[in-house]
DNA sequence: GGAGTAATTGACCGGCCGGCCAGTTAGCGC
DNA sequence: GCGCTAACTGGCCGGCCGGTCAATTACTCC
């Protein structure tokens, strides 16, 4: 480093580099990034980031710490803006999390990366949110707007998984004969999910 | 090596090589497989391996095109079977689907592994699954059957894309409350999906 | 202004990697 | 039986990795 003073920010450089290992860890996985280039990344040295994270271990967790962390307040937050529970509602909800999960890929290849690993860790957070979820669709159930005979915590997974595995697999199906657009496959599975849901009269 | 004498079977060592890789790619991915531990697996020396397959990529590219073309052997083989198109055909479908994945983790965490590294040369085979698929549906759609106002390659993609992210997640999701077994799963999941497409009357 | 601490750097280290090389030998064809 | 080739081995190499260490210095507190 030559440019800049070298003024002290410790605040500023934890982020600086848990910024640039979250980019590259996403990108290439934890054992594929090499600290050197993470640093460049950071605009720090290698010494650095064990003065701050200890390892390049730790450094991984704190990347997925924060990030999970990021988004169970997101989602957290959509689902206290959230009005009385009934179908459109529920619509509305598949709809937000898969533009949410569009507009965010790196949650959803952070997502494979901790899969792959088998770190449960991030259960631990959205494990809250599903509940919360699930409660929700049990009311409606109660309601008599969604069907009864489904279990309420399948219901949510269906939806989160669909939507995830179309942006991780995107590389994949886009190769497909015959696929549409993100929007034109949401409007499809929005119409096999609704469909499947509502109580037949 | 000091117990077996040194016959020569390159057919066999080269499968032996394959088998030991798959699984340890399967487990760890491409960048944390040492090629010293694969050697000991394989029961080989790693000069062996280069001999056979020239470098660690080249042999990863092996593994792929392998497990890929066994993956699209075994589809093919049961859409084949497959009698006269109908929702009740549809629902075996999904319930084999879902069951191949579950006998065969490792196919699950190869498409994982090779989505992140962006690589979509399973495409090639694939494609040709989800086209002879969809044009099923389409069948199945003019018979009045299934509901023709949803794309036929997308009726496909929600549960090939389903049944595997609850693979994938497992690890994840089986600490989500209130979550079911994998056959509750596939029974709601089920539910969900056959109503969704079957037409209203 | 000085002492002390923590942020930050650059050099260095031991370990380990992927790949190569020289050598051995099983086995096949003549 | 011999020549030849490809299967197979063990040693070695250069490069590069994660991590450590000694040193520098920004900055805070007294």
């Amino acid at each position: 480093m030559n440019q800049k003073p070298q003024t002290r920010d410790p605040e500023l450089t934890r982020a600086r580099i848990l910024d640039a290992a979250e980019a590259l860890f996403v990108e290439q996985g934890f054992s594929a990034v090499k600290l050197s280039e993470l640093a460049r990344a950071a605009g720090v040295t290698k010494s650095l980031i064990h003065h701050h994270f200890g390892s390049k271990e730790q450094l991984w967790q704190a990347v997925k710490n924060r990030a999970f962390e990021r988004y169970f307040t997101a989602q957290m937050a959509m689902l206290e803006e959230a009005k009385e529970p009934d179908a459109a509602l529920l619509r509305r909800s598949v709809e937000a999390y898969f533009h949410f999960l569009r507009d965010n890929p790196g949650v959803v290849r952070l997502f494979a990366w901790t899969h792959l690993e088998g770190d449960n860790h991030c259960s631990e957070l959205d494990s809250q949110l599903v509940g919360a979820g699930a409660e929700w669709v049990r009311q409606t159930q109660l309601r008599g707007l969604l069907r009864d005979d489904i279990n309420p915590s399948h219901v949510i997974a269906v939806f989160v998984m669909t939507c995830t595995q179309w942006f991780e697999a995107k590389c994949h199906h886009e190769n497909w004969p015959g696929m549409g657009s993100d929007e034109a496959f949401l409007e499809d599975f929005l119409k096999i999910f609704m469909e499947g849901v509502t109580p037949r009269e």
